[in-house]
DNA sequence: CCGATGTTGTTCAAATTTTAATAGCGTGCT
DNA sequence: AGCACGCTATTAAAATTTGAACAACATCGG
């Protein structure tokens, strides 16, 4: 086993490391100076937005949040304390709840969803030419399949 | 003001988002389960390794870690706890204080290095080819620059 | 030198996230 | 049917992170 990494690969590393950290902290600081919501709010307003019948299991969100079940747990006790989704248990599944996007919850993204959009492009789209849009979704779309099958919110052997 | 992305750059930008997640989700857990360190316990670690005299100002590490001060402070000093690095009042500024690099943190470090260096290799680094490392580079290079200036953990106008 | 202001870290409380149980219910086997 | 097992989501407690308020010190202008 080979223990280091080339140096480009090193400084490719730290460059996306650090630069996606103060991207994801400016994306959430803007979002919640314009709308109050957090980014993980608008993710699961998103993903219930667009699902059918605008509701979801929790572990169907948990696995696209890449959320824990704990925490999707809490993080939808909260949306519905402020009214944004509601949640009901599921018919198919007696264990099961689901959560369903509210009007108020649908506006909310409405809202949010130019002033998110507009962050995004600002901070990091706007900078991007069409080749690097390609890569960039080619790398993170096979990384992104790669990484889903094998299992890691648990603990395997190894 | 165009408030929406064309469905390319949607397209990345989800799966940038989502990727990123589980990439770093897998990563903690590699190195918690290999090394008993989190991620931010070895960024920290290899800052200080790599400064003159193995340490530095809070303020700096809080920078480069892209934590605010107050998460600072509570890393450190369960890293001091922990033997990782000890803490001394700042010669030049009373009031500032920097965190030194212990013999015991520099050995976790060493020990912990080759496992996660291995983690990144293979779940990232391996499966990208020097073009798509080029890019990577170049993107993220360029958006932590771009990012660097304008304020985000304080809050601007707008 | 003195006072006004800005920095640097820390502290406290509240909010969030993790981790380890746990309750309830499905599934499959006998 | 009856039971062993696994899955789903929640709960409780501990750990972490955030955000506001502070204390101590530096810096600058008078």
């Amino acid at each position: 086993m080979t223990e280091s990494l080339s140096n480009d690969r090193l400084t490719a590393w730290r460059a996306y490391i650090e630069a996606s950290q103060r991207l994801l902290t400016r994306l959430e600081d803007d979002l919640r100076d314009t709308s109050g919501l957090s980014l993980a709010d608008y993710h699961v307003l998103v993903l219930l937005s667009e699902a059918p019948g605008q509701r979801l299991r929790m572990g169907e969100l948990a696995g696209r949040l890449v959320f824990s079940p704990s925490r999707l747990t809490y993080q939808i006790s909260s949306m519905q304390r402020r009214g944004l989704v509601a949640r009901q248990p599921c018919p198919q599944d007696g264990r099961g709840s689901e959560a369903v996007l509210t009007a108020a919850g649908l506006l909310a993204l409405r809202e949010a969803a130019p002033h998110h959009l507009h962050s995004v492009r600002m901070h990091l789209m706007d900078d991007l030419d069409d080749a690097e849009i390609a890569f960039l979704t080619r790398i993170f779309t096979r990384l992104g399949q790669r990484l889903h099958g094998t299992a890691s919110p648990a603990h395997s052997d190894r």
